[in-house]
DNA sequence: TCCTATGTTGTATG
DNA sequence: ACATACAACATAGG
């Protein structure tokens, strides 16, 4: 499930836990989530630890406990985070739970393609500190988006938006949300944009973002019909700016869904008063 | 049975 | 060295 978005709205779940002491750590046995980090390290130094505080960046958390220790969760494909009762009974796929006297704190992911890492000391990990600057923060600019698909020229343009490097936190369905938005086919190369189609695509990178935070982040409530979220998952659905119906396809290895028509596959001439004279 | 799934990563190839 | 493509990971549900 998620992206940018719904992990923020996960990541909110444990706050009610905040400033409350782990009186028990339970790990799924061999973990795969883990990737060979030391279970009895992570059990050991979250014990008796208060949470302190929580962080989300691109689709990672972060978790900081008292005795500089850090806990680091990415969802993958199906990974949640939820809160339960102290009563809670750990589940088949949960591969973390963290008791305090009030609640349960619950990490369950039954693909398995999320993981914990964990660290302690007095700085945030690195793997933290090298996340990609936010679309919304003022490091995302158009020269940047401009100069990274300049290097990534020829791939599709869809499958460079799904890049962590240059948009953390665009997953798949952000992607199609934004290019659906910028009236730009998912198959172009990238090297292929006009300086306007890259503006474009800036501005609704972070008009993207902004609203799934809106939506998605407060309470995992889908986003209105006008979106193209809605309709994009829906057998026979239509565009809902044009009514034409929606198509899909794999690029990048990703399903992908367009509006044809909307979004062409060739470079969109820009029509100019000099154009239509000419055209005349 | 076969197909799909809001993600990343290792590996092969250009 | 860098860019690109794609299988692999593991599980459930239609």
């Amino acid at each position: 499930m998620p992206e940018l978005a719904e992990v923020e709205y996960y990541r909110k779940r444990w706050d009610p836990a905040l400033g409350q002491t782990v009186a028990r750590v339970i790990l799924r046995p061999a973990s795969r989530l883990l990737r060979g980090a030391n279970p009895k390290h992570l059990s050991e130094a979250l014990t008796g630890a208060v949470l302190e505080s929580s962080a989300a960046a691109a689709k990672q958390m972060l978790f900081r406990f008292s005795g500089d220790a850090w806990l680091g969760i990415h969802l993958g494909m199906t990974g949640e985070l939820k809160l339960a009762a102290p009563e809670y009974l750990v589940g088949k796929h949960d591969h973390l739970v963290l008791f305090t006297a009030q609640h349960a704190l619950v990490f369950s992911d039954f693909r398995q393609f999320g993981r914990i890492q964990f660290s302690v000391g007095p700085e945030a990990p690195d793997w933290w500190t090298s996340i990609a600057p936010p679309v919304l923060s003022s490091e995302f600019t158009p020269e940047a988006v401009a100069g990274f698909l300049r290097r990534r020229q020829r791939a599709p343009i869809k499958a460079v938006l799904l890049m962590q490097e240059r948009f953390p936190g665009i997953g798949n369905w952000m992607a199609d949300e934004i290019l659906w938005r910028a009236e730009i086919h998912p198959k172009r190369p990238a090297g292929s944009l006009s300086p306007d189609e890259i503006q474009a695509l800036w501005r609704e990178a972070r008009w993207v973002c902004r609203e799934a935070l809106r939506t998605v982040g407060q309470d995992l409530r889908d986003p209105p019909r006008t979106w193209l979220f809605p309709h994009r998952w829906e057998n026979g659905g239509v565009c809902p700016k044009t009514g034409v119906p929606l198509v899909r396809e794999e690029i990048g290895g990703r399903t992908t869904c367009w509006s044809p028509g909307r979004q062409k596959l060739k470079p969109g001439k820009k029509s100019t008063r000099a154009s239509r004279s000419r055209a005349r």
